[in-house]
Parts: C-alpha cells; structure tokens; sequence
DNA sequence: ATGAGGCGATAGGAATTTTCTATCGACCGG
DNA sequence: CCGGTCGATAGAAAATTCCTATCGCCTCAT
C-alpha cells in the first residue's frame, strides 16, 4: 500500500512510467502493477493513459494529495523516532533561489553546530521550483521570496528583507555615484538573471516602471556568471545587497545603493505546512527564527551606512 | 507497512498479543512477527515484553500516535474516493451516553433521507469510553457531554442542552408537584444509572450538594431497566427531559421539572479533530449543525411550557 | 514445591505476492 | 510506411508473508 501511494507520487512527479519507475529503483511493469492495483482497491482509475501518460484523473489527484499527507508523515514519524535514539541525523534538503545562495551558510552553519550529525543537499531553483519541490516532498525546506504572492500550503519564517545593489567597476559609467536611480540603470549594459527567476522579473518591473527599458545585454542562470563578468569591468549587474557582499567587494567593483523606488523584497524559509514537521526541519525552523532579527539588524546598519 | 500500523493500533486496544491478532484477522506469530518488524524498521523496541504484553516504550507510543494519524488517513482516503464514484456509501460508527440515546434518532434519520446507501452502528458507551474510541479509530463520533471536562483532540459541536425531569407515578409522594427540588428528591426511592456513567455522577453532585443523600435503591446501565421500573409506579427516576419524552409518558407517570438548582449539561457530537474528515463524518457534523437550532428551540419551548 | 494454563517467541514449510525479463501493440513523427 | 517510444501483458523466478506446530517462560493454584 504504502510503496503504491510512493510509485504515483513518483508518477506525479516524472509525468512518465518508466522514469518514475527508475525513481523507486523498480521497473516498469512493476511499477504500472502498482499504480493497476491501487486503481483496484480505490475502484476507480486514477491515471489517464493511451499509450502514454495523459495526467491523473479527478479521483486520481485526490489520491495523490492524500498519497503526500500519508508519505510523509510516515517519513516525519521515521525520523522522529530516528531523532529519538541517535539524535537529530540524516539529510536535509533545501532548495533556494540564487539570489539567496549566499546567505544559506547562515543558516546551515549554527545549525551544523548544533547538530553535527545532519547532513545537506542545498539546490538552487526558481521561486516556483522551490515550492514545487515542497509541494511533492522532494525537499524539506526552501529560501525563496514571502509574503507577495500565495505560496500554497507552506509556513513561512521571513529571513530578511532583499535590498539591491547597482555591481558595477568604479570606472565605469556611474561607477563614482553615491546612489543610482532605477532609471539610469537602464542605460548601462546588464547582466542580469534569466527571466524565468523572480528576481529578473522583480528587476525587469522596476526598470520598467521607472520608464528604463528592460533588455539586459546578458543573461544566465548563474549569479557566478554574471559576477565574473562585473570583475572583467566592462559588464555592470543588479543584485541583492548581501549577495555582494559575500561575492566580495574589491577595489574596482563597488555596489552601489539603487533608489526610486528603494525596493525590498523579504526573503524567506518556507516549510510544509503540515503539523508537525520532522525534527530536522523543525530545527531548521528554530535555526530561522534565531537568525531573522540578526540578519535584519544587519541589514539596517548596512542601510544606514551606504546612506550616511 | 499499512498493516504494521494496524497491528501495533489493535495491539493498543487490546493489549494482548493474541487478541490483538484476532482483531486484525491474523495469527499470533503473524503479529509478532509483523511487530517485530515494525520495530527493526524503527531501529527501537517499539513493545516492552516480558513473557506478557506489558505496555509500549515511548518510542512506541509516538509511533502510536502516528500510525492512527496515517492509519485514520488511508481510510478517510479510502472513503473520499469512493464517495466520489458512488456518493456517500458506508458504515458510520456512532457511540453515545445512554441518556443521549433516543435522540440520535433525530440525527440519523434525517442523515439517511440524504444518504440512503450509509448504514449506522451505534453503541451505548459511557462518556470516557466514548473519546476513547473515538481516539483509537473504533467510532467515527460520539455523543456526549461537551463544554465541561477537557475533551482532548476533537472537535465537538453542541446539540442541545440537557435539563433534568424527576420521573415519578402520578400517585407517589411528589407526583402531584408542579416542580421538585433536588433535596425533595432524596427523600424517594430512586433508580440511576450506575457509577461509572458521568450521568449518575452529575446527579451525584446535585444530591449532595442540595444536602441530599445519594443513596439510589437501585441501580443499573440499561435506560430502559430504569424506566420499566418507573412504570411498576413503585420507584422514580431522574432522567433528561428529552429522553422523558422520548419513552413516553402516560397519564400515570409524570416528569417533573427539578429545579434549586435547574442543573443544564449541554450534549454535543465530537468528532475527530483531524482534518479533513471522512465524508461520512463531514455529513454527520453538517446534520448535528443543522440539527442543534431545532433542538434548542425544543428544548425552550419545553421549559416555558413546563414552567407556565 | 509443583503442575496446569496462559502468553508470546521461534521454526519450518506452504502459499501468496511481488518483481523481474521478454515481448507485444499502439501511437507519433518523419 | 518505418523506426522509435511508451505503457501493457505474459510467464517464470524470487521474495515475502502467513500459517501450523511447538517451545520456553511465567503465574497461580493446589
């Protein structure tokens, strides 16, 4: 039974029978027997085949809702009791979006202290990804941006608010500014993120808005892609304030305070709503919660800073 | 997996290892065997032993707890499906307090007008053996006394509130009264349900505190033994005045308000507070919803009747 | 003390179920 | 019309589950 509810999350997931069969480590008859079998004890078919996968049928997107409820609580009582004898061990897996990469050592490190035993799979996806990922159990938790547009059945811990930067070498054009507006941003050559990640998209609106146009020269998937070209000083780029930070800020770079509008976006850790959660990402939570006020009282001073 | 949770729930309920088996329609070594395993599974001992059942580590009261949440989700998923394709269709599980007794009648005939294919079992428990099943997944809902002692993880909505009638022949000692005191009471031969009911003991309480002695002549579980002896005209009773009603008075057996003090419970449906719930259950809590205005509205009716 | 009876664990074989390999038939795109 | 992909089917092999029979331990009554 509960082997079957895991072949059609697996199913959900690849739209296909034989990738979701290599993803229980089944074949695929194996796998087509179960997802036959669980359609018998339901009484009704749950997948729309015709020689291929056509997506689930109404009843069959009830299964597979409930099939996640009980997959992962019986994971979550696993681990729970796991925690129980051996303390908190195994691995945590998190899914961020690259503008926020930089600070997931924030997190990961006190909570490593803390618990020595857990281990760390850490992705860099879409916002949409991200909560994707969650939805369907392939990760524990995220680090995406809250609180603007619904997330879905997730809770959400704001880390800290998403502050941006003009990257650009101190010769350049505009590189001597103490401030920049959104505007004149749009004159330089960018580097920025493809348009499928928020923060492009975020961008593209405020260039937008300020009346810019929004056709960066360069785009990539990569934050280190587009650093590495702001380093060669012929490329200027837009990102998060502790991003650049952490990328490293030399003598011939400089990050520059972009205004009109100051945009903020807050950037959290989402987790699944369910109650309660497994202990790893329970403590993922605490982590969270003890690093938010840190992390915005950081991004205060440095606020104050770049503005006195 | 699925049926390793089962077997650890029986076990719960039975606490014996062979009575456990034949609940879950297996042998002996069958469910040693499958616990065993659960508990290699875990990696922990999941039952002390000792040559007898002797109750369940920690460890295995958490995996306890959550093998009713996932067991009570496979089968709320079981019947949502199948709701779907045939609409509502089943068996619901109901136990109620023996003085709620006549009126779940009003609560499941209409629910059957609407649902012709679901079929009941009700039982007629006492009010701690009520949240006990209803906790250990043997009931889909009770019936009991709601707003008083904590009730634990259930939802419960009111019904109506339950006042007390002395049940007397027409010729005893008070059966000529308009109204009887508690302490008037005492003084008569009474039949009361036995010790273990929360009925008896709320009745208890008035006694005494109204300076009674509660020493009933006799005592019993069965409403119906209560009532046949009220009819003999030899023996009086306190009951609910709904079920007063209910069994019927003749000319010669009356139902006296009691009043000094005019004592209320109020009764309610709780159901598990999981959510969501089957669609049976969601059906039944619709009906007690709809039910409890008309019930209160009885109810009133009846005191202002009786008083007038 | 000692024997009977109840309880749960164990052993070993039968039965069922599961899973695999191999292959088929349908469909799709060129 | 042909080659390739996808999911279903068939049949054999493997694994597991489950049962019967029995054992060892403990309790309680004689």
């Amino acid at each position: 039974m509960m082997d079957k509810l895991e072949f059609i999350l697996a199913l959900a997931q690849e739209r296909h029978f034989g990738r979701a069969a290599d993803v229980c480590g089944v074949t695929q008859p194996t796998l087509s027997a179960g997802v036959k079998q669980l359609e018998g004890q339901m009484g009704v078919l749950l997948v729309n085949r015709g020689s291929r996968f056509q997506g689930f049928t109404p009843e069959g997107e009830r299964v597979l809702d409930w099939a996640r409820r009980i997959v992962g609580d019986t994971r979550t009582m696993r681990q729970e009791i796991n925690a129980l004898r051996h303390g908190l061990a195994g691995r945590l897996r998190i899914a961020a979006i690259p503008t926020a990469l930089a600070m997931v050592a924030a997190l990961t490190t006190p909570y490593r202290e803390r618990h020595p035993n857990v281990q760390f799979t850490i992705l860099s996806r879409t916002s949409i990804q991200v909560l994707d990922l969650l939805e369907n159990l392939e990760i524990d938790a995220g680090i995406t941006y809250v609180g603007n547009e619904p997330l879905g059945r997730v809770n959400a811990i704001p880390l800290y608010r998403e502050r941006y930067r003009l990257l650009t070498a101190a010769d350049a054009p505009l590189g001597n500014r103490g401030r920049v507006t959104w505007k004149e941003i749009a004159q330089v050559p960018l580097c920025l993120l493809t348009p499928d990640m928020q923060n492009r998209r975020i961008i593209d609106r405020l260039l937008q808005s300020a009346g810019g146009d929004a056709r960066p020269t360069l785009e990539s998937d990569s934050m280190i892609l587009l650093f590495s070209h702001v380093r060669t000083g012929r490329w200027a780029s837009v990102m998060p304030a502790k991003l650049a930070e952490t990328l490293g800020l030399t003598d011939t770079i400089r990050a520059i305070p972009i205004v009109e509008p100051e945009a903020v976006q807050t950037i959290g850790l989402v987790v699944p709503s369910r109650e309660p959660t497994t202990p790893l990402t329970a403590a993922l939570v605490d982590e969270a919660k003890r690093l938010a006020p840190l992390l915005d009282e950081d991004t205060d001073t440095d606020r104050r800073g770049q503005r006195g």
